[in-house]
DNA sequence: AATGAATGAGTTTTCATTCAT
DNA sequence: GATGAATGAAAACTCATTCAT
């Protein structure tokens, strides 16, 4: 990579860095362009450069930030050679509440954006190839899946929703319970809600 | 009540219905100060006299259109004569969505908020009496129940998230089911949750 | 009329004086705003509530100043006496080009509007009354003639177009002649063109 | 011409090219040299290697175009055989209209500068060789005629701006007549001027 | 209590111009 | 000669808030 792309692709994820870390502690709202920029120690117009306007900047950085997230937890479920079906569900959402709870920024940024909704329209299309889009795997694992699903996709998305929905309070505020103490009703909800939907063992 | 208070309350009614409208139709950003107060046809000033500020004027508004959809549900379950606390449970749920489906506006005003923090932190202090407290009346209702369960704030942290997060997509856009198609899926979970919650039976 | 009004009025007022001058002096493209509102001593803001944009307040002078330069000639035609209608034609253009050679920057701000497209589409809504509407005026001018002419709207047309054209640079510049040395050569012009488009005595 | 040179003089026209069409099309102001420079296919800084600012490519499309037409005329004009002064002036004016009927857009960039300032001080001095200038043209045709005139800057004068003057809205709108029905004024005018001018004849 | 004119800091966005490569 | 990333001044416009009436 020549020098200029090098110092190019520097400015853009000075940019991002610094939205990102203006996002978090200010919100999107109350984040200018111009604190963006003096944060990031470039000009004005460079913003214009590379994002179209303060949403274009938001967009990308959620993407960006939540394919490394799913990103990180595939790759270890890929290495920790769990066949179960459900259980690999289980692990895939550990690992990322993991991740929040190391990362409370990450879910003060993904948090209203980590929904059905987000899986469905926007990481499908958005920065993962095919094999990391998120509704891609779901499926592949499924197909391997000892049981049928009454509707995988109505199954995931009450997962999705109850699984976001509980972590936001109990990772940022404790409440009504810390994250390691709330995993075991979230997880045995989970655990039910698929048993629940099983229609037959597969073949 | 004298004329000039009637006066007085009429126009702090019409800053909230022409607040209530814009900010469902053009959303809380983009809405001024200015929009509400020339759709309520009062002065600038004027807004000034009832309301501190823009979220002001919004957190009057949730906290408002929320309770009117708490007291409608807990007069019906009052009126219904159901006894057992799961269905209780499943009736206040339903009643609620009910309304939901029946004015999505009310959903798009109150979706971000509809969560266990504003059932916790906001309800129970605004402008509900303590009978018409959200939890309150849960505590209540669970005072009565045939079984004791293992964590209640918890069971309810978890059914208030998996419904309020399930049935925004589906009331709003129907996905990935109509609201209809998807109660029997949620019904189920939420029966799943309290079951799988039973430690003994009361008394 | 109310303290506020006049107060009002003064407002509205200095902004107009202050972007005539501004325009006027650096020209439309390099005024902007901010310069308008610094020579009118008022806050930004308070352009918008007189003006929707630059534009605006350039139309609302352009309207103003013609409506007085056409007030004031029509005025003195009528004081004048004169009956015969070509006569009545040369006076009222003297009577325009003296006002503007006593008020350059009159020219300066009305030169490229001043053509037949304003008469027709400008002058005659804006701020003129019926009665003092320049094309109004004209016919009805023309209605005591005593000739009718083969196409009054293209005879006024042309003398419109030839002593706007040939006025502005002569009064701004000198060239090729001082007004007073052109003045023969354009009324002389302008006599034969309506001569030439005689066609018979009116009755 | 070495092949750098035909580069460079390629790299002019395409600038020159581009800026008209946008000129034309969005008006001098809403063109930014952006915009140009990208219609061009080079880079920013090419664009200062050819011309010093915005107004400068203006200017030199705007000289480079009227020396064509009045060209265009001029030979017509030699071709013709015509010797009469006053018809060579009207046969000159009406193929410079034909030409401009025919291509509006000429007419777009050029309205405004085809006034007698732009033959007195632009054309003369900028790409046009004497032979070629207009004003020079006019003193060699007027120097063969059957007539000397009272003041023949004057004269020409008049009939540039009436000319230009009453072009403009008929070639563009068709207001207050198509062109060729408003010629017929037009050239009665013309020559009524020219006619009126005489002062005796010459020799 | 009610008004609404006035404010001016703050925001987004554009764009001519420079200069290291 | 040619490039195009970077600049940052300057533009238009918004809007919550105040306060004299």
């Amino acid at each position: 990579m020549k020098r200029i792309d090098m110092n190019k692709k520097k400015k853009r994820e000075s940019l991002l860095d610094s939205a990102f870390s203006l996002f978090i502690n200010n919100g999107f709202h109350k984040t200018s362009i111009s604190d963006i920029v003096e944060a990031a120690g470039v000009a004005k117009g460079t913003f214009y450069l590379y994002f179209k306007d303060k949403s274009d900047i938001r967009n990308h950085l959620i993407s960006h930030k939540a394919s490394l997230v799913f990103h990180n937890a595939y790759r270890s479920l890929t290495d920790s050679g769990i066949t179960d079906f459900e259980e690999q569900v289980i692990f895939f959402i550990d690992h990322i509440l993991n991740q929040f709870s190391e990362d409370r920024q990450l879910v003060l940024l993904l948090s209203k954006h980590l929904s059905w909704g987000m899986f469905k329209n926007f990481l499908s299309a958005a920065e993962l190839k095919d094999s990391e889009n998120i509704l891609g795997i779901f499926h592949n694992l499924l197909s391997e899946a000892a049981y049928t699903y009454r509707n995988p996709e109505v199954m995931i998305y009450m997962i999705v929703e109850l699984v976001s929905g509980t972590s936001y309070n109990s990772i940022l505020y404790g409440q009504p319970l810390p994250l390691e103490q709330l995993k075991p009703y979230i997880y045995d909800t989970v655990r039910n809600i698929m048993k629940n939907e099983r229609v037959k063992p597969a073949h």
